[in-house]
DNA sequence: AATTTATGCAACTTTTTGGTTGCGTAATAA
DNA sequence: TTATTACGCAACCAAAAAGTTGCATAAATT
């Protein structure tokens, strides 16, 4: 997941994918400055992390966003940053704690 | 970013880190099957990221999570979703629309 | 003082990745 | 029908990433 969109391209694909409209693989590859191959790499990449989903139209290979593993990916890091929360507060508890010990 | 925690070695540091705890290259070494050499280049990654930051301690470096970026990424995730759901939001009511003009 | 422990630096090897080129095919348009 | 357009597949290339090994150094132990 965090592999697939590592790499800028296809951050910029992901992206722009979010506005919810399906693109055709030559679509993307005009505003990208590479081949139309490589831009077909990228689209299986972020189909492989289930990212975008792909369906064909006629002749043509349209990507869409896909919500899923974006939701799974906040809720990740909202689990580790929950996790650093709480290790902040019994950090700051057992440093009040050692004061009202100390302090008498 | 995105890219410093694909790796999957990486994640799993950052991970580890997440309980406030820092930790010397040598122990988050032993965890890790792989030479310490390769674990410290993990780390300057990370903190190269931001992800991760290092002190020393007497001769040892401790490297301990940093919130900061996470809270970014958060940040730009929710942001994509929030893009995502409004275009999702647009289409319904233009379907409504459509319908309301279509039914009479 | 001698030894161990924790690290840094640099060179090197091996995979992986990002990208291109060439060719073949099927659907669309002229 | 003849181009044209939108693809897929496969081979290839170059650069970056992942990881190792060897050596040097400085702090901590004994």
């Amino acid at each position: 997941m965090f592999a697939a969109l590592g790499d800028p391209t296809r951050l910029a694909i992901f992206d722009r994918l979010a506005d919810g409209r399906p693109r055709s693989i030559s679509t993307l590859s005009d505003d990208a400055d590479m081949t139309r191959q490589a831009v077909t790499k990228h689209l299986r990449v972020l189909e492989g992390a289930g990212l975008v989903q792909n369906h064909k139209v006629g002749r043509e290979s349209h990507y869409a966003f896909c919500p899923e593993q974006l939701a799974q990916a906040r809720e990740y890091l909202d689990q580790v940053a929950g996790r650093w929360e709480s290790a902040l507060m019994r950090l700051k508890t057992f440093v009040e704690e050692d004061n009202t010990l100390g302090s008498p």
